[in-house]
DNA sequence: AGCAATTAAATCGCGCACAATATAATGGAA
DNA sequence: TTCCATTATATTGTGCGCGATTTAATTGCT
């Protein structure tokens, strides 16, 4: 006899769960800005690190160009960033950011703190389960 | 001075990340059988207790019609289900699993064993892994 | 120098995922 | 019975996300 088996029982559909649980919590908080949850993300390298060009943007998340390409093109379109050929490499497009895309950063800075509010678990518990996801992702990893 | 910072650095990050290895991970699983991963799901629901109706695969994935009628249509044009509308109820559309559908499930059988091998983790670190996210899904859930 | 291999982005096609809207069936109230 | 609100599914438009391919620039080899 086959045994039947449940998504609600399976590891990998609670992340599946948790993703579109942290997409609505984002929700509300990012469209006052603009944002998507992905072009947040993005947002958030670049604030952390611009210029930097696609390839990197894409290292950093995980990310293929084929993805990133239009997203960042929104995002210009936005007057967050402006996308600028590398003259040392004119294969690579230096994504920069723009005196908007500074400013968005002012009005975003609350958005962490009231992320890890709603998760209503404190520093260490976080830090805790970070590591527990991180070694599974680095075991996903090895064994594909 | 605003504090930089990473995407590396947050949890809803992880989370995003871990659903990528986990969809690479159920890839080459995936592939032979003709699914993708939201398909493999909504089989898994359907092998557990058709026939259900559009609704019910929603409720139980957390999924709308709008994503649901064309992946199943593609289930269907796959062979895999059946789709009736439902005569106690017309606005309802019954999913059934055909002989084909029904004959993927053996062939799926070993997938979930291969998974939880690949995560590295022996079934109590998973059980309580799969509590803890499941607190944290509730808490986001509360504080949307 | 000249040509092949590599690399970085961009493009295309397909499949989720959701919000907003449309269509159609049902149930209830007057 | 007629009409209105509700419910179930489908459709449309937008935005990821990836694999495969294309284009253009760079590097390496001879």
């Amino acid at each position: 006899m086959t045994r039947s088996i449940k998504p609600e029982a399976m590891l990998c559909f609670d992340i599946y769960a948790l993703q579109q649980a942290f997409g609505r919590l984002y929700k509300p908080l990012l469209d006052p800005l603009g944002l998507t949850y992905p072009q947040y993300l993005v947002m958030v390298v670049i604030w952390d690190s611009a210029p930097l060009n696609v390839g990197q943007i894409g290292h950093r998340l995980g990310l293929e160009s084929s993805t990133l390409t239009p997203l960042i093109k929104r995002l210009e379109g936005a007057g967050l960033v402006s996308r600028k050929r590398d003259h040392e490499d004119e294969r690579r497009v230096q994504v920069h950011l723009t005196d908007a895309g500074l400013a968005l950063m002012a009005d975003a800075s609350d958005v962490p703190a009231r992320v890890e509010a709603a998760t209503e678990l404190d520093r260490d518990e976080i830090k805790e389960l970070r590591s527990t996801l991180g070694q599974l992702r680095a075991a996903l990893a090895r064994n594909v």
